[in-house]
DNA sequence: CCCCAATCTTTGGTCGCCCAAGTAAAGTGG
DNA sequence: CCACTTTACTTGGGCGACCAAAGATTGGGG
């Protein structure tokens, strides 16, 4: 039972023209674009300071998580495929943005830490987020900003749940 | 051990342990987090279809826009980079869901549509897609749903608008 | 003590997505 | 009628993300 009842009062809530390709999920189909506009959006701010999407939160990982941190405490916190995460920092050390050491008390173990010119970005970063947050929610009051904000969150709690328990 | 000394005085409602890291954007960071769990749920849903996240929105747009379409409207209709539609409807092709003619009319276009089989996926797609976003939704209310695709609506405004800018 | 399961990381492959360049065809102006 | 621009698509390359499978260590139970 579907239910998607179409209530006459749908009416104007897009800004574009929504094709009706979204009917069976208006809000996933809004959230895979914005998803990408987002990136998109990310990459350029990035691009200056020689980091890609993704990244920038490797970095910010780093830098509020002390000194050294262990790659699978990094794995965990960014949710990401261990592989994934692997990939990413051997280019971000190629780059030199990350050192990377071998664990002396977990010789399976891989420590991770900012390098110099790393650690001097965060500014930078910071800044280019800062820009990323006000232009995306451009024209949004506070409380709308805290409704998206609290409804996001509910979706990834959902979607977490959903994803943990498939397999 | 990790000294989590967090300074009493954090922000408010959080819904999960969320990191000092969203300081500078936590809609931002919210946004990648969702974006990447609903593309994780969608591959799940979609890979017993034979398709790809991305590949059901051409399908859709296919499905609806008559017999044929141009792969620049395609293009157009997507949002995504000429080339990315190209190597995705080549995989497509080669996969049996799409096929793709010459433009009699215009020999620099291509035109695309859904082969046979790719027809008969419609309910498929459609029902992993109501799927995906009861899902996604769960627990919200249809005002909450209804906040959140205004929202979205209005972020995805924004970050096009800037995109398009930028160049 | 040793073997076997669990943990940490890497490799190889595929996809989506982008950018930068290039090819081919159509549409313009002199 | 021939440049010159615009449009349509393709190729090559790079990055993020996943999965599957393998290589190293560590840790526990018999």
């Amino acid at each position: 039972m579907n239910t998607t009842e179409e209530p006459a009062g749908t009416d104007t809530a897009g800004p574009a023209v929504r094709p009706a390709v979204a009917r069976g999920g208006p809000v996933s189909h809004a959230l895979c674009r914005v998803a990408r506009l987002h990136r998109t959006a990310a990459a350029a701010l990035l691009r200056d300071l020689g980091l890609y999407p993704g990244q920038e939160l490797v970095m910010m990982h780093l830098w509020e998580s002390g000194p050294v941190i262990r790659q699978s405490d990094l794995v965990r916190m960014l949710g990401l495929d261990p592989s994934t995460v692997t990939k990413t920092l051997q280019r971000m050390e190629q780059a030199g943005h990350v050192r990377r050491l071998p664990d002396p008390a977990d010789r399976r173990a891989v420590l991770v830490e900012p390098s110099d010119s790393g650690a001097r970005m965060l500014a930078e970063v910071d800044r280019a987020w800062s820009t990323l947050e006000q232009e995306s929610l451009a024209g949004l009051d506070e409380a709308e900003r805290e409704q998206l904000l609290t409804l996001l969150g509910r979706v990834e709690a959902n979607l977490s749940a959903y994803n943990a328990q498939g397999p």
